[in-house]
DNA sequence: GGTGGGGCTTCCAGTTAGTGGAAGGTCAAG
DNA sequence: CTTGACCTTCCACTAACTGGAAGCCCCACC
């Protein structure tokens, strides 16, 4: 199966999967013209990257996730770990975002939003504390 | 004001700074040796950027808000409108991460976590839904 | 057999918002 | 006069791709 099938089938972009194949992530072996093509194998791993990557985590992460998967010994201790880490990001992220928005839906609602260029977001911007 | 006091006073790195003077933010004049020489109106302005960096603004929008702010017959209309985008693409990501951290926290809490090698992580980022 | 269009290859450059480091000039203290 | 801290510029690097150019390759159509 040549890249833009594999592409249609799991749901990246060729660039992208030629990406991964430039940092070691998967490597298709190649048909006599030098066209890449992708096998069973392949296209799992494919898809596992894609499913890890739309869960955030990180290039590194799914190269470690990715060895976990395949060394058939593993222990599911250092997949959670993995993600439990991740997870604690997710968190993090979400906990200072909402208190961006709760900052930041203040400073909108108070401003007029008209044509006067009295404006409480600019100052508080500039560091005019209300 | 040399570019370190400055750092200091604004709470942004130097090498932030001449980034922001790089592409064109905030100019500092220059001393006969060729030292930045910040005053009041450039701290200002520093101040202001460090502010809107930290509200999530991209540089971009700092641009705009930076010219708004700088135009005494603006309207507050515009700005709320950069910061009501800027609301609603924080929204967006928070939705996005809560539901990223449904499932996560669920596959994590569905892994046994010891040395043994079954995973439901790992199975759910290969395809096979529990 | 030639041609056209699409797909494939590689490589280079750009994206965001800085950060790290090297090479060299300047300043104030001892 | 030297030392160390500070300043300057410039280049390279980060994450995870994405866009585009130049050049093969394949297949269908005439």
């Amino acid at each position: 199966m040549n890249i833009g099938a594999a592409a249609e089938r799991t749901c990246l972009p060729p660039k992208t999967i030629r990406y991964y194949e430039d940092i070691g992530l998967v490597a298709a072996p190649r048909d006599a013209n030098g066209y890449r093509a992708f096998g069973a194998a392949e296209l799992h791993k494919l898809a596992f990257l894609g499913r890890a990557r739309t869960l955030g985590f990180t290039i590194e992460d799914c190269r470690t996730l990715l060895a976990l998967w395949e060394d058939k010994r593993r222990s599911s201790e250092n997949v959670k770990r993995v993600a439990e880490v991740h997870l604690k990001a997710i968190e993090q992220k979400i906990a200072m975002l909402q208190s961006l928005k709760q900052t930041l839906s203040d400073l909108v609602e108070n401003c007029a939003g008209d044509e006067r260029p009295e404006c409480p977001i600019l100052d508080d911007l500039a560091g005019k504390r209300i």
